[in-house]
DNA sequence: GTAGGGATACTG
DNA sequence: CAGTATCCCTAC
């Protein structure tokens, strides 16, 4: 491919007052397209009002893990699920990227977790589309995302990982992860 | 639509 | 700093 499109510098699009800060330190040598996806949203960015519906209930409550420090989504700024996408996304999309929609998630939760493995439980793998419908029809995670995720999560799980980064999942999900895994094994 | 690979960001 | 998690792109 020739080459990615470079971030623009004047990002100044969201006026909300909350300006990403580049980290570019000496890590990413290249832009990324879209925002900066360490950046994630600000504060400005929309916040999930209960719609009424299950998803956006358990979200917030179910915060992310930070050495022993309860990180929420929404202390971060994050929120898993997002029904509507923010300024940040709009301006990716004016840019002709198709970014955006969907990176207004960090983490998933134990929750989605739990919710990703009980899905596999019932249909399997391999029909993530089905999977999306049924159990994320308005999450931001695509039929992609669920798949990558079922793929961390395996190997995060039947491999030996030095460090693991996973939120507080409960015993059973795990156990029910390591048995999905070993029934399904990688084709 | 699904599977795999690669790049980047974050955590410990 | 090394390893892990998430996301995007490409191929089947």
């Amino acid at each position: 491919m020739p080459e990615k499109e470079k971030a623009p510098a004047t990002t100044t699009l969201n006026g909300g007052g909350e300006e990403e800060e580049m980290r570019e330190g000496g890590g990413a040598m290249y832009p990324p397209p879209c925002h900066q996806r360490s950046k994630r949203l600000a504060a400005t960015a929309t916040p999930p009002e209960e719609g009424g519906c299950d998803l956006l209930d358990y979200i917030p409550k179910s915060g992310w893990r930070h050495g022993g420090r309860l990180r929420s989504a929404r202390e971060r700024g994050t929120w898993s699920i997002n029904i509507e996408p923010c300024s940040r996304d709009l301006r990716s999309a004016s840019e002709g990227q198709k970014h955006g929609s969907t990176r207004n998630n960090d983490h998933w939760t134990s929750e989605e977790v739990k919710e990703l493995v009980d899905g596999v439980s019932v249909y399997g793998v391999g029909p993530w589309t089905k999977l999306k419908n049924e159990r994320f029809p308005i999450s931001v995670r695509t039929a992609v995302h669920l798949k990558d995720k079922w793929r961390n999560l395996v190997k995060a799980f039947t491999g030996n990982v030095k460090r693991r980064i996973t939120p507080r999942l409960d015993k059973d999900c795990v156990e029910k992860i390591k048995r999905l895994a070993a029934d399904y094994p990688r084709k």
